[in-house]
DNA sequence: TATGAATGAGCATTCATTCAT
DNA sequence: GATGAATGAATGCTCATTCAT
């Protein structure tokens, strides 16, 4: 189809500011929760207000940018270990990697809530590429008998969430993080 | 209605517009969010704003008195389970009770995550009431061998908020959640 | 007929209220000015809100009843003066005696300032004796050869009201009290 | 002069609409009291409210704003007067000119009560400037013999405010007024 | 295109005044 | 009469969004 808009070459400062304001965002939402003044971000990313909502057009679209950016860099990496190791390791390594990049605010366990149901057409998109991705693990590892037979996706996503949520709640303590793991990857193997 | 003659006529009123004020708050904090006007929740309340603010000086007031309740009825409960029943029975229906009781939005998360590291001296009150409970709760159930010894306090305050988020995330189906309620009790159990 | 409604007797603790509420105000309002909450001053009489608007209908009028006890002792300290001494002396006394009076905010500038021009009727009549007071002192100390002839009545409060102010920018240093004193002294005199 | 470094090149209509703030608002303020609600300033001035608190972080950072604005025109005219005449009438001279200045309500007796003792750093300068004007006029009065020599600063702004205060009071009235002067100034003479 | 000034609806909170107890 | 809870208009201030420069 040649040039489609959507494909649009941005000029190399657009880009830029665009990548900035994304980067910048993702920080302050994370560590100060969404409430924080869009002029804020923008003056953070070193461009004006006008710039920020010339490429986001909303709040609100900004944060979904935000979230899209998250969830596809997870699906990424999901992908990259469910190729990588054999089902059983692909599936805990991928758990493990989840939750460990959550952390911050419970900002990720809200994008993964997003992705169970969601409103928004673009966050479909990738939140339903992780959704397939983390389907194929699961089967995977149920296949191989590391993973109860009884369990779906949607418990799968669930878990996800709230095992992130638990993290946040328990703060940097690693041999609580260790046990925590070790209670729910024990709750998840066939009995 | 009903005016009983022994009762005081001059807190009545206030009484049930305190009353009402603090349910109309959990029900809309709860389904909405903390973001809802105070106008609103007054309106609501069938009160005007000005009555709201004689008996919850700030929004902030507001919303930790609706904490400081919900934490307090929380910690009732706990008490008659752990009162009535052998410690693993006693822990586990305690556990359970704990996440029903938390439904509605992020609520209960935030509550118990207030139970964790806390500001508000009231809130500290009732949050350790509850901790103290569960304490006492997890330490017999570990004695009479149905929890794993090496789970402390702050993990199992932690996995509550966590299997709270979980629920949450997924929804109704009955079916579901007692699978998610069987992975974590598993994982609960000692090796 | 029979009892007069404006002369009907008040009840002991009335009346008493009525005092202390105008001794409250006096003293809140001279001190915090007048922006403080009508509560405040209930409160600080040791009533409450609803008695004090019983006896005031109004703010406004609670203030105004302050002018008025403010300026009816004003106007009698400024007769007992007036009798009391020959002319100049009386003059120059009761001149100290309404700055010295005023201290404060500047509340009692504000009140000779209501003494000079005013919409209330019952200020006026207040003021009116004071105005009365203080020309017979002022053309008194006039003939006495004590005071410049040229000045009228309306300079007289214009002076009172200014060395108010002046006294008041001032603070407590009292040789620098002297000084004005000595410089508007100076001034009235005859030439 | 020329423009100064530290003035953030201000675009067109931002320097219009700040001025017309400071305008409006030293009429308001003046002619109506700080009671009047921002808003009816800013639209007074023909913008938003968003604008005034653009421009003027909080109300009373408008209302320094204003004084400061005030000061400096008064230390301006002030630096004017004295580099003009010899000691005797710079002093005069400047003394009415400042006391006619302060036309309108109760505002520059203000001001000069801020001169006196205030919070505000910027309101500090200004008045600062003022002050170490108003005492070389001063001193220069007293050396040439024009006035007391036992008279302060302090005492010289107490006076000042005063007058200004005394023809608040007294209203139009020009033969008045120039006999309140005749008085000050009498007084302010040497013995 | 980038900038940041302007906008104004919206929010938490206060306080004079009323009225049920 | 006295009380103080209730009322709600009013206020200072914020912030997402628009638009002139």
């Amino acid at each position: 189809m040649g040039d489609d808009a959507r494909t649009r070459p941005l000029r190399a400062d657009a880009a830029r500011n665009r990548a900035r304001l994304l980067d910048v965002a993702t920080e302050v939402f994370t560590t100060r929760g969404v409430g924080v003044p869009t002029e804020e971000i923008a003056r953070a990313a070193g461009v004006g207000v006008g710039t920020l909502f010339r490429h986001f057009p909303t709040k609100e679209a900004l944060l979904e940018a935000v979230m899209v950016r998250r969830l596809e860099s997870i699906a990424d990496r999901t992908a990259e270990l469910a190729a990588g190791s054999e089902p059983a390791a692909a599936f805990f390594d991928c758990f493990r990697l989840l939750i460990d990049q959550s952390a911050g605010k419970n900002d990720f366990a809200r994008a993964l809530a997003a992705a169970g149901v969601d409103v928004h057409s673009t966050l479909q998109e990738s939140s339903a590429a992780i959704r397939d991705r983390l389907d194929v693990l699961l089967t995977g590892a149920q296949r191989a008998g590391a993973v109860r037979p009884d369990l779906g996706l949607a418990e799968l996503l669930a878990l996800l969430a709230g095992t992130g949520a638990a993290m946040e709640q328990l703060g940097a303590d690693p041999d609580g993080r260790e046990r925590i793991y070790s209670v729910v990857f024990e709750g998840l193997r066939p009995r």
